[in-house]
DNA sequence: GTGAAAGCGCTAACAA
DNA sequence: TTGTTAGCGCTTTCAC
């Protein structure tokens, strides 16, 4: 059978009050008294039950973690920032991903109702921001890893987005290319609208709009960077430049340059977002908006425990710096 | 303030118990009242506290998962498996990896004893499965995710380390290649050791002992795969063909390859590992090992769920099956 | 400094 | 069929 704090109390001489306050260092206590219940615990291995003491101090040191899905490269980098982050905090995260639709939503929002969390992190929010803002404004500590627009009220992180954007887009023109094709990503979500608009507006700006025929919608797979090449190429669409959304379409840009007999990066310079994983392994190695993921989730989850500290976090979203990290794809080695 | 049981029995006229029942389906209940109190229930919104139900019944509906890292591909596809079929059984999942080392799995043991979880799901448990078959036996489901020997007791599903590697190395054999370099894994990973044991047995029982110098550690880096072949190459090692541990370390042979002037696959075969990612998007595609990592993943899950619902669950590792997908990178197509 | 007692919000026997 | 009474294991007033 467990041991519970009784047996504990019984074997020191003391009460269970006594047991609680020296474990949980409140209130003062005779050193002698103290120094046997601590020995009574180690002796008989003695750990409180996690959920009698969040039923008793009505917290649970629990966060709730919901991400989109754990297969795109970018997220489970973001989440191991995250994990590792929780753990110096002492905080147990309990894990959603939205990969099965609304549903996957409606059990993260009843665990919410159910009180199983002290505070919240979402990463990419997108639809589900407005019930997020309701279960903030219910007193539940919130903290975001986003792009958008900040909702009101709800600390966040954002991820580079737009700054990435721009970067990709400065180095391309400081390169002296002009007509770039756009593979983008999957219609909805904020964060391919984000990278879309900030290159094609900095583009636009320097007096070299993008036309929309050079733009492809994409799903961050290799597959819509060579669908991308193979019908520009195909509707005799000119082009100097490719900048994709991430760096798995890159792969597959590249792979459809080379089979179309374009030179990288003489004839197409290649640019890519996130650098998450395989950009410098290609031939060529990629050019890549470096993302700092892994402190983008610890930065996130950091501002989630002080928040549960109670210390108060900033207002504005926290923005964490992207960098251009030029390969051969775009510049090659002399 | 929160709303409780309590408030919905005095509001629906009836006992904390009678309310219980019903949303329990436990016991004989009149149909009105039953009515009644869900009438009010969904008046109210009310939501069971999870800790009070986990306190009062003994079981907390969680389980614990303790991953390596997430940031190797293979690991994120395992775990979005997990996650999936974790929600469909209506489990809460509370992730901890052991990214930080010892301290990680204290934190990961330290809940175990706090009573936080109904099951423990582990993958590639290493030199923690002592530890865990101690909880396993303080009758505490556990399924690990593993193709180490099975622990006396401890269910596992195997993920195909051994049948990945003869598959690798029958089909190089299959080709007329006779001379392989392996790049491994890191020192002390079973499962590096389980792909290089069985490859090289293979080559050997075949007739083609592999010399020592021809094979190389490695770290599941593309750097290990471009310090193998650059030392191979200097060392005027002769090989026809490579088998990596992973896709990562792969793509950084084929690019060394590429430098060193030896065309793929004529000169030299290369066979990656795990197909979890950007394999097929190389040039040369890469042929890969393929893992159904997902549904290796979902089996686990599955496991665990049966053995929290006191079905019993096999003996033997369960198996899951590798295939080779075979790409330009050992047969080039016609 | 320490103990007794009253909860935290729920479930489960046992009666009625 | 339903209510009453004890807990689940801990924390926290309030006395002493």
């Amino acid at each position: 059978m467990r041991v519970t704090i009784a047996h504990v109390a019984l074997r020191a001489g003391v009460s269970k009050a006594t047991v609680s306050r020296v474990l949980n260092g409140k209130g003062e206590t005779d050193a002698a008294t103290a120094a046997r219940v601590r020995r009574v615990v180690k002796e008989l291995g003695y750990v409180p039950s996690a959920g009698a003491v969040s039923l008793a101090k009505g917290r649970t040191g629990v966060v709730g973690v919901l991400a989109p899905a754990l297969t795109r490269p970018w997220i489970a980098q973001v989440m191991q920032g995250v994990v590792d982050s929780m753990e110096k905090s002492g905080h147990g995260l309990m894990l959603f991903t939205r990969n099965l639709g609304d549903d996957s939503f409606r059990r993260f929002a009843g665990q919410v109702d159910a009180n199983a969390f002290d505070g919240l992190l979402v990463i990419e929010p997108e639809e589900t921001v407005p019930a997020l803002a309701r279960m903030a404004s219910a007193a539940l500590p919130v903290v975001m890893i986003s792009d958008r627009e900040a909702s009101p009220r709800i600390p966040a992180v954002a991820t580079g987005n737009r700054s990435g954007a721009r970067q990709a887009a400065e180095h391309l023109l400081s390169l002296g290319r002009r007509r770039p094709l756009v593979v983008g990503g999957p219609e909805g979500y904020d964060c391919a609208a984000e990278r879309f608009t900030v290159f094609t507006d900095t583009f636009a700006e320097a007096g070299f709009p993008v036309p929309e025929q050079a733009c492809f919608p994409g799903d961050y797979t290799g597959e819509s960077g060579r669908v991308a090449v193979t019908s520009a190429v195909a509707d005799g669409i000119e082009f100097d430049a490719v900048f994709t959304h991430n760096d798995l379409s890159a792969s597959g840009v590249l792979q459809m340059l080379a089979k179309a007999g374009r030179s990288v990066p003489q004839d197409v310079a290649v640019v890519g977002f996130d650098d998450a994983g395989h950009a410098a392994l290609g031939a060529p190695s990629l050019t890549a908006v470096h993302r700092p993921l892994r402190d983008i989730g610890a930065e996130a989850a950091l501002m989630l425990a002080s928040a549960l500290a109670g210390r108060d976090v900033p207002d504005e979203p926290v923005e964490i710096a992207t960098d251009l990290v030029v390969r051969d794809s775009t510049v090659r080695p002399e």
